[in-house]
DNA sequence: GAAAACAGAGTGAATGATCATTCCGTTCTT
DNA sequence: AAGAACGGAATGATCATTCACTCTGTTTTC
């Protein structure tokens, strides 16, 4: 039986994912990384160069999970509001089912480490949502506004509303999802 | 010249403001407080317990000015639909105006504080926006919906995009306030 | 095929850095 | 001069990171 180091490699991840959606960044010591992950404090330095560079890896893989799920079904053959209305369900049905994955991201992108992430992405021009709200604009479907405030009208109340789901605030089921995405839709068209 | 000891206070709390404001919580520590207070170390502990309680307090003081400020206009004799515009364009009026403000609160309410002081606030029931929501609904102005998913569809995206006018990525000016104000509005009325 | 030598993954005590907080000598106020 | 306010070095706690060592499986030697 070959030992598979990426074993090691998933379970120290894993671990640092929980802690960290659990108990954010600052509350989750590589002492207790190692230690739920059933491995020396030292192993984590085999895989990683650093922290840091265990919270990138983690942010790669959560973010590229994500992306890929949730465009699974998207087809620029359907008409735009049925994109629209499929891919933010599946973005908030994705985020209620993985809840330490959304708060690890929660987390990333109000930290330090999201600001550059995103500039990085800006720049970079590989942005999905970015296409679909151009071909949208450019169809008249959708209000005539800048990116930024596109994403920020459609997927900014879902982001707010999901702390106080994980907060425990409220409970976020089909029917109120449905009602959600129709909401952010309807600021969205023209 | 008397030294007026709320002096120092303040200069203690506005050190405090801008330092979290610009690093975090966890890059503002207090010898730089201090230092950048124009005070020893010891003074700051003349004037709050410990660490959290000055930052409660710089909580406490900037979010009732907020409150104050913004719904400084209001009255519940205008149409709601002016009252909702009025409230929101304030706000965003207010934390471009301020973003150190802005900033502080939004890494507070992202902390392990703010989840406490959220779940106080609502147990408390002093809040002036669901009294606004609530007061809609009973006229089937809004959308029937929960109050904290009102909530996130009304004040969501701006949070969502001030991030993006801190970052730089993007520059708030008076028509896009207008325009993010009007397509709120449209997530929010029936 | 057995024994010896090696390789390198795995470990965690030790290190050094960073903080919040304290404590006591100094400075100001009255 | 007494007492309050102040300053900042000292303290003790918590971390990330390192490194000398162990352990296990593999290769070489005879």
């Amino acid at each position: 039986m070959k030992k598979n180091s990426t074993d090691k490699r998933t379970r120290i991840m894993n671990a640092a994912l929980d802690l960290i959606a659990e108990n954010g960044f600052h509350a989750s010591p590589t002492s207790l990384i190692a230690k739920n992950a059933g491995v020396g404090m030292g192993t984590i330095y085999r895989y990683f160069e650093n922290k840091d560079a265990l919270i990138e890896a983690i942010h790669q893989e959560t973010h590229e999970k994500l992306i890929t799920e949730i465009f699974s079904e998207d087809s620029e053959k359907q008409p735009v509001r049925e994109r629209f209305i499929r891919v933010f369900t599946n973005l908030i049905k994705y985020m209620i089912r993985y809840p330490h994955i959304s708060k690890f991201l929660e987390q990333y992108y109000n930290s330090p480490y999201g600001i550059d992430k995103k500039r990085e992405k800006l720049s970079s021009g590989d942005d999905p949502f970015g296409k679909l709200m151009n071909y949208a604009k450019s169809q008249h479907i959708i209000k005539n506004l800048d990116n930024h405030v596109l994403h920020a009208i459609a997927f900014g109340p879902f982001i707010f509303l999901l702390k106080d789901h994980i907060a425990g605030f409220i409970q976020i089921d089909d029917e109120m999802i449905g009602k959600i995405v129709e909401a952010c839709w309807d600021g969205l068209k023209r």
